[in-house]
DNA sequence: GTACGTGCAAACGTTTTGCAGCGGG
DNA sequence: CCCGCTGCAAAACGTTTGCACGTAC
């Protein structure tokens, strides 16, 4: 089964299909999974023939996460990842490389959550060092 | 048994003792567990008598890391957090408030590792919303 | 005595914001 | 037609760096 296309990705969750939008959709969303920051996005796009503003990239990245075609990866300080897979899974980073691979999902104890919260999503990051 | 006092521990791990190491090690290391950012932890020391340069809070703190009496924890774009227990165990982000707590060490069902890599940290971020 | 820590201010890299103009629905 | 998206540049934010001076050991 081929990957749906990215208009209709965004079409189905309620995103407005404008140029800049449908350039990262197809980017991201097309193809296998992967991790990605603004910066590496951007210069992607323009070296695809199809420039974006940094400013845009964000906003971008931003809806596609509130709409659920990405998940935000927060593994170091300064620079902010995006996944392209929004299903629940964990990470392994490389802290020599800062390479990050995905992890499937494992099965985690959880502790019981503080009344009347909820759930959002626990993510589980192996650091790891050497060659 | 009470804690250790704040320059016992510096010399114990071969930090060397100057006025805002003290200073930073009493706020953090004598007392119970907590997390702080360099920022919270500048105004602080202001407060409380023993103001500190921004950039030697840093300095101190990722000492302290280095040395093993504190341990990193990112949780969220920008700010980086502190955690006064190095003590392996894991968070609750409360996404609303911003509020970090501890949780227990769990026993989590770890991935195999790439060959020749050893595992420097597994850090569990639970993350909730709500009242 | 010397290696290392300190304070200050300026630089840094990433992300956000403000605003005028454009374009999707 | 209007709301919301876009590009641009400038600002904001947390953190790091460079340097002259001071201090722990």
């Amino acid at each position: 089964m081929p990957s749906p296309s990215a208009r209709d990705l965004l079409i189905a969750r309620g995103v407005r299909c404008t140029p800049p939008r449908i350039a990262i959709a197809r980017l991201l969303l097309e193809g296998p999974p992967r991790h990605v920051t603004a910066e590496q996005l951007h210069d992607e796009l323009a070296r695809s023939g199809h420039p974006v503003a940094l400013a845009t990239v964000y906003n971008t990245l931003h809806h596609l996460c509130a709409a659920g075609l990405l998940a935000p990866l927060h593994v170091e300080r300064g620079r902010s990842w995006f996944d392209t897979d929004p299903r629940p899974h964990h990470h392994l980073l490389h802290e020599d490389t800062g390479e990050i691979t995905d992890i499937p999902l494992l099965d985690l104890p959880l502790p019981r959550l503080p009344e009347g919260t909820e759930l959002v999503r626990a993510d589980l990051i192996v650091r790891v060092r050497g060659r």
